[in-house]
DNA sequence: CGCCATAAATCGGGGAAGACGTT
DNA sequence: CAACGTCTTCCCCGATTTATGGC
């Protein structure tokens, strides 16, 4: 277990004002005179409570101020070479602590690293937002060894840890209490890379291929009992029909000390509006409360029994109120082994990505073959409501492409009253800034323009995708969803080198995908 | 053209928040 | 069936890498 962060061996006094310390240096607080007023004022303002404030009105915030200017002052004149030994001795201490064998094999581990203090933010309109988020000590950790492993050292002197455990049931190496939420777990795993890891993803692809044989039965059977006279069964089915057709989550129970957001099985009546003849829109805040706006076309029998639920009841009561995940879930492993809600979305996500390549995927070159993949990922992204924040940026980063294009366009037009001239044998016009420039034969210029074209297009491909993927995230579908086999294989057929798509860190969890045969189809 | 400083783009880690089986 | 326990999924943000521009 390593530590991050300093120091360790603070009083609970000292811990907090360090942690309050560390936050004001997140935010830039430190740079700005009056630096405690200005940040208690604003913290304040941002969570509308101030207990964790109160204990700091009596603060003394120099000591540590000046400790921190010291150690800025000494980083900054460190040569390139010190930084690089610094570097080195860093990565050497944290050696011992990233692998673990495991059936005797050296194994990567994921985050060995236990969170310094801080102040919980959390997403979303959160109840716990501004808690202070105490120090993990060893005595607060559990760690899960082979009955005959030696106990790894205590990196804390005078310290030791809480239990030691040896369950070869679990695949957690070490945990303890989430300071936040004390009967919640943080654990410390096996990284994505490792065989286990693997394994149980190949699994997880493995049982949403099944679902493909399944499928025209379950839906058939869903259909069936849209209009079924018993109540319960008329539920399942309808939710059922929402998590296969708009990727829905199963949607848990949550406590009132969590973020208010629901998923399928917790839609309330006022988050789907049933607008006649058989359009349903749908509005809730769903997982990190990312809001989910879809207006759809449903089924008549669908349209009627959502109308059904909701009549007699408030917005906030629940739309489902004869369902749970539970049941759900018990019902859908009577259609298939293991079934679960959470397999539609996996199964729509890799069938999507496949149907879409093998559809779309024309010539051309790499660079337009991978547009081809990021217009398919594009559109799974889509289905599980995956999204990201545009980033700051992004408007000037357009400004900047469009400044280029037009740039490059002025250049063409030169180029291309020079290749006219050059023809008729007369010299090219002296440049904007009056400089001559080099006589070139019309082969030449003719070359250049084909250069100059081709780049123009290239950007505006590049910008057309920046501007299509600012508010979508590619990634999260790409590591969860998507059978990595799918994307090996096309890959393979259209000879696009794997590295286009996945990168350093996806191949090595995918590893266990790369011998795929090219034919493999989802 | 290479060097350096800075800015922009991309990557990967991190920790929160889900799903889901078991007790 | 609520609470517990474990593992997967999720977006953000800091760190790293790459591009850019001045000299």
């Amino acid at each position: 277990m390593l530590y991050k962060g300093k120091p360790v061996d603070l009083t609970p006094e000292q811990e907090e004002v360090a942690t309050m310390y560390a936050v004001m240096l997140d935010t830039d607080y430190m740079n700005k005179p009056k630096f405690k007023e200005n940040f208690m004022t604003d913290w304040r303002k941002i969570l509308g409570r101030n207990h964790v404030i109160q204990s700091l009105e009596h603060c003394d915030f120099t000591p540590i101020y000046e400790w921190h200017q010291k150690e800025k002052e000494k980083k900054k004149q460190m040569t390139a070479e010190e930084k690089k030994a610094l570097k080195e001795e860093k990565l050497k201490q944290e050696e011992k602590y990233m692998w673990a064998i495991v059936n005797g094999v050296k194994e990567k581990v994921g985050n060995f690293r236990v969170e310094p203090p801080g102040l919980f933010r959390g997403r979303g309109e959160h109840p716990k937002m501004g808690k202070l988020k105490k120090r993990i000590r060893p005595s607060d950790i559990t760690i899960n060894i082979g009955k005959d492993a030696p106990i790894p050292e205590c990196p804390i002197p005078g310290q030791s840890w809480k239990e030691i455990r040896h369950d070869n049931t679990v695949t957690w190496l070490a945990y303890w209490n989430d300071p936040i939420n004390p009967k919640e777990f943080k654990y410390v795993f096996l990284a994505a890379s490792s065989t286990l890891k693997g394994q149980s993803d190949k699994e997880k692809y493995e049982k949403a291929r099944l679902l493909k044989d399944y499928i025209h039965g379950i839906r058939a059977a869903y259909t069936k009992d849209f209009t079924s006279k018993d109540p319960t069964k008329k539920q399942i089915a309808v939710a059922t029909y929402l998590i296969d057709k708009l990727a829905l989550r199963a949607g848990n129970e949550k406590d009132d000390d969590e973020a208010d957001t629901v998923g399928c099985c917790t839609l309330k009546v006022e988050n789907v509006e049933p607008v006649p003849p058989n359009i349903l829109k749908f509005d809730f805040l769903g997982k990190d409360s990312i809001r989910y706006q879809n207006e759809v076309e449903v089924e008549t029998a669908v349209f009627k029994a959502i109308q059904q639920f909701r009549s007699g009841k408030k917005g906030s009561d629940d739309m489902f109120d004869r369902l749970d995940t539970s049941k759900l879930n018990a019902h859908l492993k009577e259609l298939m082994p293991g079934l679960t809600a959470k397999v539609f979305r996996t199964y729509n996500a890799s069938i999507t990505l496949d149907d879409k390549l093998s559809r779309e995927t024309k010539g051309g070159d790499v660079a337009e073959k991978v547009v081809v993949y990021q217009h398919a990922n594009k559109e799974v992204a889509i289905i599980c409501n995956h999204q990201r924040t545009v980033s700051k940026s992004h408007s000037a980063q357009m400004t900047r492409l469009n400044e280029k294009i037009e740039e490059l366009k002025g250049v063409l037009e030169e180029l291309q009253t020079d290749l006219a001239r050059a023809k008729k044998g007369k010299p090219p016009l002296k440049s904007a800034d009056g400089k001559p420039k080099r006589n070139l034969n019309p082969d030449a210029l003719e070359k250049k323009i084909a250069q100059t074209n081709a780049k123009i297009e290239k950007m505006e491909r590049d910008k057309e995708t920046k501007e299509d993927l600012k508010t979508v995230a590619l990634g999260t579908s790409k590591i969860n969803y998507l059978d990595p086999r799918i994307t090996v294989a096309w890959c393979k057929r259209h000879e696009v080198p794997i590295e286009k798509i996945f990168n350093k860190s996806l191949l090595a969890k995918f590893a266990w995908a790369m011998d795929v045969d090219p034919s493999f189809r989802f």
